[in-house]
DNA sequence: TGTGATGTTGAATG
DNA sequence: GCATTCAACATCAC
């Protein structure tokens, strides 16, 4: 789930619900996702915090403490935010949880555990360390297009990178591929700028739109690929055939006969 | 029952 | 240095 799209969602339904109650409880089911303290000491440093804010970059999320520090959600595959009153709602993978001085929870749920939750003392040195793109939506286009010049990576691994750019994942990086007739393998360095610009806002378009229908599918436009990802089938309007392969290390769909090949 | 899945990382390879 | 592929992480659903 968790693209760029979904993660905005995530920061929302956190900002909407968990700001501005002290954390009187923390609860660890499985630490694993923690990664640089152990179940303790996170339970040490949130316990009496209270969540004042946050700020998204990419499919990083961070939670600002009233110190200031930050906490890191990074959803992975399937890492989720599930806030309620009574205990009976805890959800089935609940990894650890927040109590709060009003009654409430917030429970982070992660079935695979390949979510990364970390303790941030100071956000900006944190992030000069990284190597992490600036945010898809943000990203100037003559940025964009200077990253990408020169690059010899299949345009597919360009969008996928989060040090070019951050918040692009599979399925939006298909999407964009597909709506500006690209060829999800073609080399960054044989498009023209003028096609690289395209893909640019190609780029925010999509993004947007998604963010506008809170990253929901069902409510994605008709037009987009979520209707035609089957292999074999045919294209929107009868054009090409939906083909399936792998480029950059992941599974992708594009349809052959429409997406041109650079 | 086997296969693959919306992410990231590190190692190995070209 | 750059790009790609693969394995690993852990679990679930088809």
């Amino acid at each position: 789930m968790p693209e760029l799209p979904e993660v905005n969602t995530f920061q929302k339904y956190f900002e909407g619900t968990s700001l501005d109650q002290r954390i009187e409880a923390v609860e660890v089911h499985d630490a694993k996702i923690i990664r640089n303290l152990s179940g303790s000491e996170f339970i040490d440093r949130l316990t009496g915090r209270t969540f004042v804010g946050s700020y998204r970059r990419g499919k990083y999320l961070f939670a600002k403490l009233d110190n200031a520090e930050h906490l890191l959600l990074h959803f992975g595959m399937t890492g989720d935010l599930n806030y309620y009153a009574e205990p009976q709602e805890r959800t089935k993978h609940e990894r650890f949880v927040f109590h709060f001085d009003n009654g409430q929870h917030l429970g982070f749920d992660c079935p695979r555990k390949f979510a990364r939750i970390q303790y941030i003392e100071d956000l900006a040195v944190y992030l000069s360390e990284i190597q992490l793109g600036e945010d898809a939506l943000v990203i100037t286009e003559a940025d964009f297009v200077q990253r990408a010049t020169g690059k010899t990576a299949t345009i597919k691994g360009f969008l996928l990178n989060q040090s070019q750019v951050a918040g692009v994942g599979n399925l939006y990086a298909d999407e964009i591929c597909y709506q500006t007739g690209i060829h999800p393998g073609s080399r960054v360095n044989k498009l023209s700028s003028q096609q690289q610009s395209e893909i640019y806002h190609a780029m925010q378009r999509i993004l947007r739109k998604a963010i506008e229908r809170s990253a929901y599918y069902k409510d994605y436009p008709e037009n987009w690929f979520w209707e035609w990802r089957k292999e074999g089938a045919p294209g929107p309007e009868g054009k090409g055939i939906v083909q399936r392969t792998k480029i950059a290390g992941r599974t992708t769909y594009f349809i052959e006969g429409v997406q041109v090949l650079y």
